[in-house]
RNA sequence: CGGGGUGUAGCUCAGUUUGGCAGAGCGCCUGGUUUGGGACCAGGAGGCCGUAGGUUCGAAUCCUAUCACCCCGACCA
């Protein structure tokens, strides 16, 4: 491509909008422009990059034996009725874009496509013999997320390949779900990504087993909590992990209220009080579905919410307000223990509540705070779970290791559904002997346009991005130092011409700028490798070489150039 | 949804407090000098000041409404 012809000019100032580096240099270097909030242009440049993305998975999935189709982005609201999933998406979350058609009947733009396939896949399926499928689409997802964030990184309109594999059961599931796993670790590998794959919490779309892929970099929206010994990796919103645990007294004290104003925080309260941080506890007061639970945790860990939600059956946890803890406690906010909660608070605790003597805890009167509190004789059993958020520092839940956290941006998830779907819209697979039983479902999604975004995240500097030569927009930058000077012309275009004869994707230079301009765009697109030519490298009859993430050029013939494309190609 | 902020030239922003000719830098166009990391000189084009209404002799500026975008929080396969 010539660049005079090439549409996405390149800006010399940071637009006000740019939240991170890469979001910067994607509307910078021409890939994307927005339209509003969420919702961007894919210019030229960045469409290439996709394309190539789409291509590399598109190949792995077919590898796998996944078939490729394409369904509809407007879908009809009764079918997300049947599942239950309507109220969910529209009311409740308000992810989902829903109008009128002429018709007045109400449709959606499909955030997600277990509904359609499943629908799709009960007409298709009439025997036991039918089974295993597995089918995939790319397509453009909709999504009225609450805040759109970082550019591409989370779009309300975005580029997704969803796949979908229907089981005669959960060993015909678990057999499915590997071979997507497989998969996405050579789709990653082979985009050239610094990733990890993560055990996940399965969320809202419901399941069983899950595993996320995370590309590590600093600007991620997810925590990964990972053990330095062994190969346990989780998202944090899943993560298990262990504590310290410390010799208990020996004997119980009584228990006593201890006035004490002020303190914020358990490090000052534990100091006050002459105790270690790990005797303290915290009583956060939850509202689930409209219910009262009070969770506890030791002192020195937070409340993981996905931890309680899915412990109370997947139900909507938010933390009570203020004005609410106070009539509840009838303390101010920062007192509440489980002694004297009014009845109808369901009190549950982290499992390393448990186990300690002579423990303190909120009084629920302001200033005041329990010690020497202890089960059993101050206050009964509570339900004990996972609730702890883990965190670095941690000891690991399977060796001794000790947990670390990273931050990953997550551009795959693999589901193992079940029968959540298959249920609901009697996707049933007739087993020759009377029964019907609903097929087991596996989903499997990849953010196609946030892994372009991951990959910008991932590979730049200061000057621009630093394309990963199997998903860049092109393998070579030919830059035309000289455009007035006829030979250098000539001597460009013969190259580009010879390029492109022999598969070599080009960015081709010919404009009228200063080769200062030229240079400093070529860095900011990023592509792998520049070519530059221009009075003095014809008199030497060679071409400059430089790629991209290396700090020197070379001066080489035209042989040893484009053998050294095909080198960087292999 | 709650809190805050911003809408003025293609981009980044002054000007709004205290109403009085529409501004700067970058970019763009023309000519000239330059020519390997966004060069210099001279000239030029370009804006219904987000939109609608109001106050006023006069509104980018004050008032009201509205729309859009951004940030923080809540929330979020």
């Amino acid at each position: 491509m010539r660049q005079s012809r090439h549409l996405g000019r390149t800006l010399r100032e940071v637009p006000k909008d740019a939240q991170t580096a890469a979001h910067g240099l994607m509307i910078r270097a021409g890939y994307i422009r927005q339209l509003s909030a969420g919702i961007y242009v894919y210019m030229p440049l960045l469409l290439r990059s996709l394309n190539k993305i789409s291509q590399i998975i598109r190949e792995e999935m077919t590898r796998a034996g996944s078939e490729e189709m394409l369904m509809p982005a407007i879908q009809n609201k009764e079918l997300w009725e049947k599942t239950g999933r309507w109220e969910r998406y529209t009311a409740i979350d308000g992810i989902m874009f829903s109008f009128q058609d002429r018709r007045g009947s109400t449709v959606c733009l499909g955030p997600t496509h277990e509904e359609v396939i499943t629908e799709i896949l009960r007409q298709e399926i009439n025997s036991f013999k039918d089974l295993p499928k597995n089918v995939f689409q790319i397509q453009t997802k909709f999504r009225d997320e609450i805040r759109p964030r970082f550019g591409l990184m989370r779009a309300r309109e975005f580029v997704m390949k969803d796949a979908y594999s229907f089981d005669l059961d959960e060993a015909g599931l678990d057999v499915s779900y590997e071979a997507m796993r497989l998969a996405y670790h050579t789709i990653c590998e082979r985009i050239g990504f610094h990733y990890r794959a993560v055990e996940a919490d399965s969320g809202a779309i419901g399941g069983s087993g899950s595993q996320e892929f995370m590309v590590l970099a600093d600007t991620g929206e997810d925590t990964i909590i990972y053990c330095d010994q062994c190969q346990y990796a989780a998202n944090q919103e899943r993560a298990a992990s262990r504590l310290e645990q410390f010799t208990q007294d020996t004997e119980e004290r009584p228990m006593e209220a201890v006035l004490g104003e002020g303190l914020i925080g358990v490090e000052p309260l534990a100091e006050f009080l002459g105790i270690p941080v790990w005797k303290t506890t915290k009583t956060l007061l939850f509202e689930a579905d409209g219910n009262l639970v009070a969770v506890m945790v030791r002192g020195d860990c937070d409340v993981n919410e996905i931890k309680v939600a899915n412990f109370l059956g997947g139900a909507d946890v938010k933390l009570t307000a203020p004005e609410r803890i106070k009539e509840l406690t009838g303390a101010a906010v920062g007192y509440a223990g489980p002694i004297g909660l009014p009845d109808n608070v369901r009190i549950i605790a982290d499992f390393d509540v448990d186990h300690r003597v002579n423990f303190e805890c909120g009084a629920n009167q302001t200033n005041y705070h329990n010690i020497n509190v202890n089960f059993g004789r101050d206050l009964p059993l509570p339900e004990f779970s996972d609730f702890k958020l883990a965190q670095a520092g941690h000891q690991c839940p399977h060796c001794d290791g000790t947990l670390q956290a990273q931050r990953g941006i997550e551009v795959g998830h693999i589901f193992k559904l079940g029968t959540k779907y298959s249920e609901a819209l009697k996707c049933v697979a007739p087993d020759g002997q009377g029964q019907q039983p609903p097929v087991v479902m596996g989903c499997y999604g990849i953010g196609v346009s946030r892994m372009a975004a991951a990959c910008v995240e991932q590979n730049h500097d200061d000057r621009g991005m630093i394309w990963p030569i199997h998903v860049a927009p092109y393998h070579v930058h030919l830059l035309c130092l000289t455009p007035k000077d006829e030979a250098v012309v000539a001597r460009c275009d013969a190259l580009y011409q010879t390029l492109q004869d022999a598969g070599v994707e080009v960015l081709y230079d010919d404009r009228t700028a200063r080769p200062g301009e030229k240079f400093s765009d070529a860095d900011l697109i990023g592509l792998p490798i520049r070519l530059a030519i221009s009075k003095r490298t014809l008199e030497q009859d060679c071409i400059e070489v430089k790629l991209r993430k290396d700090a020197d050029n070379q001066m080489l013939s035209q042989e040893q150039t484009l053998a050294l494309i095909q080198e960087q190609l292999g």
